[in-house]
DNA sequence: ATGGCTTATACTTATCCTGAGCATAACCTA
DNA sequence: TAGGTTATGCTCAGGATAAGTATAAGCCAT
């Protein structure tokens, strides 16, 4: 973008591009969270975009509806990245890639291309903290991270370079903080510790575990990921993962497999019953361990009642 | 986005399109939210992206800078909408705009161009709460939205079109929602209340008060606005919207400016106390009315404190 | 200089929300 | 029937919030 506010008489020709839609696309089951991954796990599912459909999403929509075979319950808009020419590309038309997070159940996939679904910590070992910090947080992130802010030039930004992994992993018994995710990564590239950074410059030295992607497509899964943890937090939007009807427990862990940490039982149940989010259905969860769960659904009313807002500020009531 | 989810070997010249940057630029100028106009107040300022940057938002930011002559704090990606060929444009070919939020103030601005600075309540007359609910609200939209509700076809849709035109302008004693600006554009759109809905039709009966833009461009105010006011409640960014200096009441007048709505004075003191988000000056305010107020400055280092984030699960400390 | 106006700032109170833990219930299996 | 497992009810303390009262510190007109 530069020259004047109105648009510039360049013929369009001159300044053709293309536009890609990519798509993160989530389920959970069994308590693991899930995307759906083409190229034998190595990408998101991705295509040219068409001008065939009204917007963009509901031309995401319809293509995702056509792959998995049933509606796409939950979609939005995540980011638009721009690529600058692709790998061997040379100095073709450049493009947009238009990224969007969607939320299903893996179920109900007619899988008859080459879909398949990953797990998400496949991608980010260090984002699983259920059963507390991941050992190799302590054992390999953190002393590479260290490596990398010593080696900064000045003493200035080497504690700038601290102070930011410190705060993005909580070092330094700061909290895990876990809708950090791009954050995370982000910081991971710049220190050259994952594939993608150093793929160009052929320099790998010592990597951090967790499967690359091609392109940016392990940046955009960050994005929706994290996007997707902050979100579970003030939208009910868990429910476009679960069945029709769940037990509190299975609600739970499904939300503790998107957050990537466990959640205080009670707490969690008495939240879901004063939020009104959910009704007894009147059965009771068969073929289980212990005591038998009461089943719950989603009050879908809910969506209708309210518009759902969170207020932090100290609104006075004149 | 139709077809298998590999590249399709569709010739890029079958589906080049153009891409547009849209900024929604805000400040807030004695105790009004102000936006950022050109073409006389009647459209957004934008202009076609260019590949010579790194990023979108490093882009947008150079253009930015060079139109207001100082650094653009803060900014942040919007949303990309997709235009079905421009008014006149015939079959020629399609566009992404690419929105942007950018806050400044409006007094660095060096205005050479046609870039003017326009309330945004303009756009929105219904939005300012400030006062109690405006006086339209009541007069003029709220039977207008009715009588579009009683124009549905069947009973259950009239219904429908009620409910959701009480839920988002808190109609029947409902809580007014500050965030759903673009929930309520929407609906008025829906409603044909707007011009934009009725320009290609023609078909312009009772309208709504409210300065309408070119193209979709007050849908894209919209969305800003919505975000802004979402995002000042979790994230200290009305800092970048204030001077160096400022007392409590003028940062309290500046968050009531976007929220649209009034605070709590003493309450609202005290969360900024508690967050220390501010620190004193140790100056005091000169040529005021009634008893001076200490000066206070944003504590920058909060940004590299803290990751400042909103947890509203149950977590457990285990 | 004084009373009245305006804004700043301190303090109080009741209520609600949250984190955490204890206790009991209901099922299964050995 | 004891012991494991999950479900569910209840309590309790501390902190955050909403709302209001009270006092301080300037200015201005009289």
């Amino acid at each position: 973008m530069a020259g004047p506010p109105r648009k510039t008489k360049t013929p369009d020709s001159a300044r053709a591009i293309t536009a890609d839609l990519v798509a993160v696309l989530v389920a959970v089951t069994d308590g693991q969270p899930k995307i759906m991954t083409i190229a034998n796990a190595g990408a998101l599912p991705s295509g040219p975009f068409e001008f065939k459909h009204r917007s963009l999403q509901s031309g995401l929509r319809a293509w995702v509806e056509a792959q998995t075979g049933h509606p796409l319950g939950y979609v939005e808009q995540l980011y638009t990245f721009a690529d600058r020419g692709r790998t061997g590309d040379g100095p073709s038309p450049h493009s947009v890639s238009i990224s969007y997070l969607g939320l299903t159940r893996e179920d109900q996939v007619a899988d008859g291309a080459s879909a398949h679904w990953s797990g998400w910590y496949d991608y980010f070992p260090w984002e699983d903290h259920r059963e507390g910090p991941p050992s190799l947080l302590a054992k390999l992130l953190t002393p590479r991270l260290r490596a990398w802010a010593k080696s900064a030039p000045s003493a200035a930004l080497q504690r700038e370079r601290w102070q930011r992994a410190a705060i993005t992993f909580g070092f330094e018994d700061r909290e895990w903080n876990e809708e950090l995710v791009l954050q995370r990564y982000e910081l991971l590239f710049e220190a050259a510790l994952i594939p993608e950074a150093v793929r160009e410059s052929g320099n790998a030295g010592t990597l951090v575990p967790g499967r690359p992607m091609t392109a940016d497509h392990r940046r955009i899964l960050a994005t929706g990921i994290a996007r997707l943890r902050a979100k579970i937090k003030y939208r009910p939007v868990v429910f476009e993962l679960m069945p029709a009807e769940f037990t509190l427990l299975q609600l739970q862990r499904s939300v503790e497999a998107l957050a990537g940490r466990l959640v205080h039982k009670q707490n969690f149940r008495r939240l879901m019953e004063q939020q009104q989010l959910v009704e007894e259905t009147g059965a009771i969860a068969a073929d289980t361990v212990g005591r038998p769960a009461k089943l719950f659904r989603f009050r879908h009313a809910v969506l209708a009642e309210r518009a759902v807002a969170g207020t932090k500020l100290p609104l006075s009531r004149t």
